[in-house]
DNA sequence: TCAACACTTCATGAGTAATTGAAACGATGG
DNA sequence: CCATCGTTTCAATTACTCATGAAGTGTTGA
């Protein structure tokens, strides 16, 4: 990932409505919204946009906006399936960008990187 | 860090000055702009309002504008010595928002924290 | 083919961010 | 105390982003 790109992701995750969404579909709706909860490491099927709009709850036309937002700055994916669209989470592009901070802007600096791997107060580590 | 600060400081990266600022800081100036280049992991002294002005090519009006902005995001502490001010990266804050994104926002997905642990092409691994 | 559905696009208006240059502020040195 | 230097604040302009509702596109099923 180069800077025009991290320029455009970080552009595309400072709102709260595209953070929610991101939110929703790193978790391919096990979360809430889909009906199915498998375990976690399988293909990602995606959310069709009436069902995030529903989670997210804003209007349908708002949130294709945000969608495509978040879709031209290369951190989703569409995939039309019937009359719907499912919209899927891009992994290697949301860990490019945290790479791209950690690495390019920060330089790998030790210190970030030891405050980006400590744990939250009481929770699990995941990193 | 929670949404609100992690909202406010995704919007003040999401500039192309104000993450060269950033990637200015992160440095303490050993890559340019501040005259003495020692080790990395002393104490970081910052670098003043002018020095970052002349380094990113910017007004000092506009630069102060943005330095406050990423100050405000809580991404830049600065203190006043002589007639001078001293800006510097807050480390903490920086890995706060990269921990955010990684665990909260994605949960601490498998898949993301991979690419963002993934070596660049022709980089040496600094995670 | 027609109506319903899922979603996107368009037009419009409101709010917010960016840029510029001038003026103000506080610290320093003569 | 006055001139200067480094920096911030202010006012005005421009540009962008966000939100809303209506109209449009394409798909499905009767």
């Amino acid at each position: 990932m180069d800077q025009p790109q991290a320029l455009d992701a970080l552009s595309a995750l400072a709102n709260e409505t595209r953070l929610q969404i991101v939110r929703l579909l790193v978790g391919r709706g096990h979360e809430a919204g889909c009906m199915r909860a498998g375990p976690a490491t399988e293909e990602d099927p995606g959310l069709p946009a009436g069902v995030i709009a529903s989670e997210v709850a804003v209007s349908a036309s708002r949130l294709s906006f945000h969608l495509s937002a978040l879709e031209q700055a290369g951190l989703l994916s569409a995939e039309k399936r019937g009359r719907q669209v499912f919209y899927r989470l891009d992994r290697r592009a949301m860990g490019g960008l945290i790479h791209y901070l950690l690495n390019d802007c920060c330089r790998g600096d030790p210190q970030v990187s030891a405050c980006c791997r400590a744990v939250a107060p009481s929770a699990g580590r995941h990193l």
